[in-house]
DNA sequence: TTCTAATCCTAACACTTGTTAGTTTTCTTT
DNA sequence: AAAGAAAACTAACAAGTGTTAGGATTAGAA
């Protein structure tokens, strides 16, 4: 039989990773001590290596996570065949409702990152390389097309890329804004900025 | 007569803080250790205290400095009486600039605040939130003068710094893209998405 | 040169870090 | 109930943290 927790219905292991991104994404990775993560799980330190290998395999978990389910959403847009502006549409959507239902996860894979070992951090990197290549190919084509108006595409990427990631101060935020309005208005300013 | 240090007419206390800002930037503020500043400035981690009171210290002049020399800008482009557009289009020029000249200071600001110790963080916070607050007000008023498309202010802002701060990724790269290409493109895109 | 102040050094402090060893408790299965 | 596995505990480790005390060395002013 297989060994399922109780709780949740989720391994020990997901509850310690769960606990460990709440307090990674409020101190930052280093700040979060084994000792803090072990008293959210209500347990001693040293039990947590009954679970885990140590602390930056929770880091790593949290990371590629995060890359994982980013890359299949762009091979899902990929494989379709709308246009360029509608994909980029469908890309941007994406990446601000990660960033509003799993905030934590992705606050932490774009900003704890570079805490990860080797050669987990070079995979990462490169991982992350890769998926911009991928959407400046997709604004690339688009410019070729003529449905978008003439911007670097590495430059747009950029921006789009950088643009959503600052939601993470909305999330902080007292949130007078909600986050349709958010998201409505973020679109529209990223895609009206990049339609002929 | 003045006490002035021999090199670069700077204050050690001042080669201290620029030599921890590259140590703050590339390993984050938690990571970089007093005795790793003291090694890269040539000196004991205790001789440090001479010239600064506590490593805190460091982290708040480079915060505050560069948020004082951004709201200087301000209040600057505040005082002139273009229209709100052209007014934009300098305020993000002057972050854009600040990001690619003061790139290590900037993205320490950016980056490691959340470890300023009270009272300065919730200084640093209100800063923070009035210097926005002052933009969307800029963006407001180009709605309502009908020179912007209309959309919420708060998230035009937030698109805004968020997008300028991801040159922060840039800045790490190999720069296949020049620094004027860049700049050109960021400003193209984040203004025509303004533009009424 | 002598005095003084600035700046360095070594040593140590009290504490925190991630992690391991060894033991005991708890749960599952027979 | 007995046996075995899983997971908890206590205690400790070696290393690293920011910072202080006290003494030595250096530099500038008299």
């Amino acid at each position: 039989m297989a060994k399922i927790q109780s709780k949740k219905n989720s391994t020990k292991k997901e509850i310690i990773i769960e606990k460990a991104a709440g307090l990674f994404k409020e101190k930052g990775y280093g700040a979060a001590s084994m000792r803090d993560i072990a008293e959210t799980v209500g347990v001693e330190a040293a039990s947590l290596y009954n679970h885990i290998q140590s602390k930056a395999e929770i880091l790593q978990a949290i990371c590629f996570k995060v890359a994982n389910e980013f890359i299949s959403h762009l091979e899902e847009v990929e494989r379709n065949s709308e246009p360029t502006l509608k994909k980029m549409e469908t890309i941007i959507r994406v990446h601000i409702r990660m960033m509003l239902e799993q905030y934590e996860y992705v606050y932490i894979s774009d900003h704890e990152w570079r805490h990860l070992p080797e050669p987990y951090l070079s995979n990462f990197l490169n991982q992350r390389r890769s998926y911009r290549k991928r959407l400046s190919d997709i604004i690339e084509e688009g410019i070729n097309k003529n449905e978008m108006k003439n911007i670097e595409p590495y430059v747009a990427v950029l921006t789009i890329l950088s643009a959503i990631s600052g939601i993470e101060s909305w999330q902080r935020s007292r949130k007078s804004t909600s986050a349709e309005t958010l998201e409505a208005n973020m679109v529209k300013y990223l895609i009206e900025g990049l339609k002929k």
